[in-house]
RNA sequence: GGCGGUAUAGCCAAGUGGUAAGGCAGAGGUCUGCAAAACCUUCAUCACCGGUUCAAAUCCGGUUACCGCCUCCA
């Protein structure tokens, strides 16, 4: 039984979606017009965590992320650029892509974009006026929040004291327009030269939150098990979300909602974002550090909790990943020489048991940091009985592949044994010969000179491995 | 001001009533010609104050500190 804490309810629930063994999961994606930063990363990666551990589970999981391509920001950045809006969607796009993809995080079933989806947007926004939740002003068309019962209810805020942050802030011509100043924009009218499309309400574009509320019911239908997103939307992105929705359908928008932690930088442990300026892109961590270090870095601390970024940290994750590492190559080498036979039940318990435990980890609202527990306690096993005089190969193999099943939730792709190099082996025997005569000076100057060339010899009592540095 | 989160060893971090998981770093050991890897051993009374209880890191009350949201942000 999977738990998960529900931002809505604030407290752990178990999960149970709409049809058995299958999960419709939306989760926010970014405004594309900037490389993705480090938290970013994290959002991607905490909720292609929970997919993957779904999947483990064994449920058919289809998952849609958007991405909003239409935005003040964008238009802003395209100005500042001298490229048209499409120009620069695409261009950071394709950047997404790029980094998503060296980091491991499986691509959505659907990326919808707003671009794409402006009949539904329009016909949507359509809907709300209709039904008397948004009133035409000035060009542009605002909801009323205060209509909707359930305002605030995912925030745990009530209307008054939003309306009190509200109104402080609105200036006067948004007040002007506005019936209430906790009204917000479904759709804006656009100023001259801006990209805007034809609309009952006249040209312009969608607002900001209306686009996750059309595109997540329309692909994934009127009520979602899950909708994810970073803590930041969850005030007023997703409240807003549930409001449009909620107030179109009738029905429930999402059963389920998460909410990832943010990741915090410098002394004073400040969030990262684009307002404050304190960010690191993905693009030029992955120059300096493994995507794969980075990725275990973010999958191994719960989604919830806040990831502090610092150098010190990403190191530790070095040494854990290369560990994990070092672990199944242990076992891959003693597979070459390994004889044949059934798989040792008394292995085979004890690694059912860690299954179970890892489980039991997981199913607790994806509770990373026990289930990376009991990957280390894997580990030991594996480097036991990889350094056994008796062991069989099925035993060994039996216990390589539910490890990296294992570790395949957090995303980690074990490298397999490395192609054995001619010159390498020649230079190994050549050192072990001088080994055997006791010229430890040769034999230590071969060695040192195969890591010069990135390769690190190991003497093991089965023989002399190397890997790559 | 309103709402929410966090505070556990040098660091990261589990643990929601029964006497402190795990990892990194450190110390000692086994193995090794040396090294590496691995394995074994070792390393904390849980921000503070008060209360409930046979028993609290865990529950209750209070204090302090830090972070986030309430404005674009994952």
């Amino acid at each position: 039984m999977i738990q998960l804490y529900n931002t809505l309810t604030k407290k752990k629930e178990e999960f149970v979606p709409m049809q058995p063994g299958k999960v419709r999961m939306y989760v926010c994606g970014p405004t594309v017009y900037n490389y993705i930063h480090i938290g970013n990363a994290r959002s991607a990666i905490a909720f292609d965590t929970v997919r993957r551990y779904l999947e483990y589970r064994g449920y058919q999981v289809k998952y849609v992320s958007n991405f909003t391509d239409v935005d003040d920001k964008i238009i802003k950045a395209s100005q500042k650029m001298g490229l048209t809006v499409p120009e620069v969607t695409e261009k950071f796009i394709k950047a997404f892509y790029a980094d998503t993809d060296a980091l491991n995080v499986k691509r959505a079933n659907l990326n919808p974009r707003v671009m794409d989806n402006m009949d539904g947007i329009i016909e949507f926004v359509k809907v709300l006026v209709d039904k008397g939740y948004a009133y035409e002003s000035g060009g542009d068309v605002y909801y009323r929040a205060r209509k909707f019962k359930r305002y605030g209810l995912l925030s745990g805020q009530s209307v008054n004291d939003l309306e009190q942050g509200a109104s402080a802030r609105l200036s006067v011509e948004d007040q002007a327009k506005k019936e209430d100043p906790l009204d917000f924009a479904v759709w804006k009218s656009a100023k001259t030269g801006e990209i805007a499309w034809d609309s009952p309400f006249g040209k312009g574009r969608p607002g900001w939150h209306i686009e996750c509320s059309v595109m997540a019911t329309k692909y994934l239908g009127d009520t979602i098990d899950i909708h994810g997103g970073g803590q930041d939307l969850e005030f007023p992105h997703h409240e807003n979300e549930i409001a449009q929705s909620e107030a179109k359908t009738g029905k429930k928008f999402a059963n389920y909602w998460m909410h990832n932690g943010f990741v915090t930088i410098g002394e004073e442990d400040e969030k990262m974002s684009k307002s404050l300026g304190n960010f690191v892109t993905v693009r030029d961590l992955l120059k300096e550090v493994d995507p794969q270090i980075v990725r275990f870095f973010m999958a191994t601390t719960q989604y919830r909790r806040p990831i502090r970024y610092t150098s010190a940290n990403l190191d530790e994750a070095k040494t854990n990943l290369e560990r994990i590492q070092t672990a199944a190559t242990n076992i891959g080498y003693r597979l070459q020489d390994a004889k044949q036979g059934a798989v040792d039940p008394t292995v085979q318990k004890e690694f059912q048991d860690h299954e179970a435990e890892f489980e039991a980890a997981m199913d607790d609202d994806f509770n990373a940091q026990n289930g990376i527990a009991v990957v280390y306690e894997l580990v030991k096993q594996l480097n036991i009985y990889a350094a056994k005089e008796e062991v069989t190969a099925t035993t060994l193999q039996y216990l390589l592949d539910g490890f990296e099943k294992i570790v395949g939730v957090f995303g980690i792709k074990l490298k397999h044994a490395d192609i054995l190099d001619d010159e390498v082996e020649t230079k190994i025997e050549q050192r072990n010969a001088a080994r055997k005569n006791k010229d430890f000076a040769l034999s230590d100057q071969i060695r040192d000179e195969l890591k010069e060339q990135g390769i690190i010899l190991e003497d093991t009592p089965q023989g002399t491995r190397w890997k790559r540095e």
